[in-house]
DNA sequence: CCTACTACGCTTTTT
DNA sequence: GCGTAGTAGG
């Protein structure tokens, strides 16, 4: 027997076997499509012969792709050789960077991300004279990205527009914004996609060239794929309608961001002799657990009718908290997890899932406190980080001088007397030229026309030509020090000495060690960051020497693009043991034995938005989302609401989620019934905590880390060298009496009475506890 | 040109 | 309730 075909139900065969002509895989939550994906793959390269390099495999995330990658190689014992398996973007970056002039731009354009985009547009309105307070930028740039999603261009948007005076204040709006980016060489995300649609419109040469290298193509998630996505991939499949989609309508939770269901029925229009092939069975989770999601996903109207089944067994009922406060809801999660290490589960078999970021702070405190090490994924972005911005701004200065938001984010830092006045004197001199900004600082110093301002603005000139100079003879990690140092960025932070600067100082250190390690992934191949592996360079002869030029070195460029194009989600690592805080959002795709959903509050989830919405749609889409967090589960569901929630400085009062009333009750378990919890009174709702912030006594520590992990690296220890009686000394806690010891299932849990703060129980492992 | 204070807006989700 | 952005005063 074929191991590829080893070990796959018929329909997973059927899908694996198809390798010829268009073919969308309708797959259920956990029912092995990943694996489809893969071994179909393995499949066309193994027993058909086909060439890796003719091979694009579209993923959603970095992590996805290169998870693919990794198992595409464990299965087929060998790197992949000139396969491509990226995300849309970092694909059509790759084919942008090839044909830019074609364009107008440059190879080394740069990639704006929202802060960029929206510096853009405010410069753009104090420009048209538009009032921000009226309109607001946001506002603009979501028109604009709806626009691009749509593949709706300036001209058309502008047609549309005709007659209504706000859309045409859109357009114009809209007409500057893409004038603006092309004189900076830079890209927006949604430019990413479109330009490389327009390219291959344009160009039908160029097209044909990618038709014939990649004749073989599929695309993961593709329920979440925009119009723009659907034409490029469309476009490309065009020739050789090799092209495979993999996707769960119940599982569209982007809808906000322009994901177009109907790509899933436009694909047997486009397609006409399509293969459909439906994967109804789960191997994920309970069966409990399965009804559950199909009770719920169930009260959708719009939706392909399917019903996922499993063979599993029933498992256990899945248990619901109704609590009063955020801080109980904390804690019963805290009880629960505890319940379930002391069971033999590890910590990352653990999750914690929640529709807004927002709820990750009351969580987070709960952790802390009770020593669980724990990560949240997501939140604050450590790319959107000030000093992370400002070092990479200048990197972008040194890489690219066209982009005129990097230039002017760090031409005043650190202080160097450059203000308003002095810079409206260099746009005025680029608008007169038509030059970029930077350039225009240059060829302006040249000739002397800024006066006495010059003298301000000719040591940032010559600390950017002398970093450009060095970029091209150094590392990447030596111009980072370089740029540090010289501009004397580090110094200022030094001399701050606070813990927010030494925080900011290790950021940057973090960053210095990305940059090493990217330069690093050049040395063994196939082992980069995951979007490429940067092996293009291997398959001569059938490939075309365009594509040799793809990444065969670490650039500055490249490596700003690695950043531009990271997820909150790709920095995730199953392996590592601790408990995940995630959005529901970013946690699909993954799995967990133990999953809690908390907030399940009407107004919060599904949101108040959604519940006011004149759109029908806006509940579903709020109800798939809750189908994709319970799917999410393999052994135990776990679902916590509040009655009361501070929003936005107010205490709000809210009912049990629709949702949760929607699973059958029979599969339920109330708190109330609950014994294991109220057997353990010091982790009730009563003493500490009405009030953690005084519990805590600080500002949480674990807030301003980069990798919250950091707090918590305590090895498992074999034994402990204290006992029931001994004095120990905690690191928050201080001294105490141990008085009790009891094995769990892979470690010890320890009760201490401590002096300062009564009875505590934690995990020896992570404790940390001294004997005195 | 820089600093400190105030006001506002935000909380739905992200490549 | 917090963080950012804009303004006024030095």
């Amino acid at each position: 027997m074929n191991p590829i075909l080893d070990r796959l139900n018929d329909k997973q065969k059927e899908a694996v076997l198809k390798t010829e002509g268009p073919l969308l895989i309708l797959a259920g939550a956990g029912s092995g499509k990943t694996r489809v994906i893969t071994n179909r793959i393995a499949y066309m390269i193994q027993e058909k012969g086909v060439d890796p390099g003719q091979i694009l495999a579209i993923t959603f995330t970095n992590k996805a792709a290169s998870e693919m990658r990794e198992r595409q190689e464990q299965m087929l014992g060998q790197a992949l050789r000139g396969a491509w398996i990226c995300t849309f973007h970092s694909c059509c970056v790759r084919i942008l960077r090839m044909h830019a002039d074609k364009l107008g731009y440059d190879s080394n354009f740069t990639i704006y991300d929202a802060d960029d985009q929206k510096t853009v547009i405010k410069n753009i309105c104090k420009k048209l004279d538009i009032d921000t307070k009226k309109f607001k930028e946001k506002w603009f740039l979501g028109q604009i990205s709806s626009a691009k999603d749509e593949l709706v261009s300036v001209d058309k948007f502008e047609l549309n527009a005709s007659g209504d005076y706000y859309l045409e204040k859109v357009a114009k709006v809209y007409r500057e914004y893409q004038q603006e980016l092309m004189r900076s060489n830079a890209f927006d995300f949604d430019d990413l996609i479109v330009k490389t649609v327009e390219l291959f419109r344009q160009y039908p040469d160029v097209l044909d060239m990618y038709q014939e290298r990649f004749r073989y193509i599929s695309v993961d998630e593709y329920q979440d794929t925009n119009t723009a996505q659907f034409v490029f991939v469309s476009l490309l499949a065009k020739k050789y309608k090799n092209i495979c989609v993999v996707g769960d309508d119940d599982q569209s939770i982007y809808k906000f961001r322009g994901a177009n269901i109907g790509n899933i029925l436009n694909f047997e229009k486009v397609f006409p002799n399509a293969t459909v092939i439906r994967l109804e069975q789960n191997y994920r989770s309970t069966k409990t657990i399965l009804d559950a999601a199909n009770a719920v996903i169930s009260h959708n109207v719009n939706r392909k009718a399917k019903t996922l089944w499993t063979d599993a067994e029933a498992g256990e009922k899945i248990r619901l908290f109704f609590v009063d406060n955020p801080y109980v809801e904390a804690d019963r999660v805290i009880a629960v997890i505890r319940k379930y290490v002391h069971d033999g589960y590890p910590l990352n078999s653990c999750a914690c899932l929640y529709r807004t970021n927002a709820q990750s702070r009351a969580l987070e405190e709960a952790f802390i406190r009770a020593n669980i090490p724990y990560k949240i994924v997501g939140g604050v972005n450590f790319y959107q980080r000030k000093e992370i911005k400002d070092v990479l701004a200048y990197l972008k200065t040194i890489d690219n001088g066209r982009d005129d938001v990097a230039v002017k984010r760090i031409i005043n830092v650190p202080k160097r007397n450059i203000g308003a006045s002095t810079i409206n004197l260099v746009d005025a001199f680029a608008g007169e030229r038509g030059i970029s900004f930077y350039s225009a600082l240059d060829t302006g110093l040249v000739e002397g026309v800024f006066g006495k301002a010059g003298e301000k603005l000719r040591p940032f000139r010559d600390l950017i030509e002398s970093l450009r100079k060095s970029a091209s003879e150094i590392s990447l990690k030596e111009l980072i020090e370089e740029t540090l140092d010289k501009s004397g960025y580090l110094k200022d932070l030094q001399a701050e000495q606070t813990p927010e600067s030494e925080a900011r100082i290790e950021n940057i250190e973090e960053l210095i060690n990305k940059a090493s390690a990217y330069e690093d992934s050049f040395r063994e191949p196939s082992s980069g960051a995951g979007t490429d592996g940067g092996s293009d360079i291997t398959d001569s002869g059938s490939v075309e020497d365009v594509f040799v030029m793809v990444q065969e070195s670490p650039s500055l460029s490249g490596f700003l693009e690695e950043v531009s194009l990271i997820a909150d989600i790709d920095s995730w690592d199953g392996s590592e043991d601790y408990v995940s805080l995630i959005t529901i959002h970013s946690a699909k795709g993954l799995e967990f034995d133990n999953v809690f959903l908390c907030g399940m509050e009407d107004g919060l989830f599904p949101s108040n938005f959604a519940i006011c919405s004149e759109d029908e749609s806006d509940l579903e889409e709020e109800r798939r989302l809750a189908y994709v967090g319970i799917t999410r589960a393999k052994k135990h569901l776990v679902l916590t609401a509040s009655k009361t929630r501070m929003v936005r400085g107010e205490t709000m009062v809210s009912a049990l989620s629709r949702f949760v009333r929607e699973i059958p009750p029979l599969i339920l378990e109330n708190d109330r019934d609950n014994v294991y919890l109220r057997e353990r009174p010091q982790e009730s709702s009563m003493g500490s905590h009405s009030k953690p912030k005084v519990v805590l006594g600080e500002k949480p520590f674990a807030l301003q880390s980069a990798d919250h992990k950091k707090q918590f690296e305590v090895k498992n220890q074999a034994g402990l060298d204290y006992g029931v009686g001994d004095r120990v000394s905690h690191i928050k806690f201080g001294e105490g009496v141990v008085i009790a010891i009891d094995e769990g299932g892979r470690d010890y849990e320890v009760t201490v009475d401590f002096e300062d703060f009564g009875i505590k129980k934690m995990f020896a492992a992570f404790a940390r506890l001294e004997k005195l």
